[in-house]
DNA sequence: GCCAACGTTGGC
DNA sequence: GCCAACGTTGGC
């Protein structure tokens, strides 16, 4: 089991249209490490879904329903999709600013390269979010 | 809206 | 194959 983040504008595609679809193709990715992140996405993984440029925090889990297979929007060149499915929304979403906060988070990629689309978090990390995201008391 | 960082493309 | 320039994206 792996665990993943992928993030999206969230006026372009956000967790409630993914919620809104029950199962959403991620599709689009234009970047080869984020492609290679997605090929690498098995069956049942968790994906936390980060909205950037507005809201910046992490908002919901969703998880892999679909491996990659050749990306339907790409008219040429090599590009991957995987079809998520929502899980539920985080109880408290995860601000990056939250998440730069932490120190046990300080090496994931969101912290530092958020242009990254797609991006693999490690158990460790993916523990301390979840944390994050279920504490009831500030 | 502006500035900075990253990735990609093109020239040498 | 390496380096520089340009364009795109994301955070502030």
């Amino acid at each position: 089991m792996s665990y993943w983040l992928v993030n999206s504008e969230p006026e372009e595609y956000s967790f409630a249209d993914l919620v809104a679809e029950k199962v959403g193709c991620w599709d689009g990715v234009r970047n080869y490490q984020a492609r290679n992140n997605l090929r690498a996405m098995k069956m049942d993984d968790l994906v936390f879904f980060y909205h950037s440029r507005q809201g910046l925090e992490s908002v919901g889990l969703a998880k892999v329903v679909g491996e990659a297979y050749p990306d339907p929007t790409a008219k040429k060149g090599d590009w991957s999709a995987v079809d998520l499915a929502p899980l539920r929304l985080l109880k408290k979403p995860v601000s990056l600013k939250a998440i730069k906060a932490e120190s046990a988070l300080q090496d994931i990629a969101l912290a530092k390269n958020p242009r990254l689309s797609v991006m693999p978090i490690s158990e460790e990390a993916f523990a301390v979010i979840m944390e994050m995201a279920e504490e009831t008391t500030a």
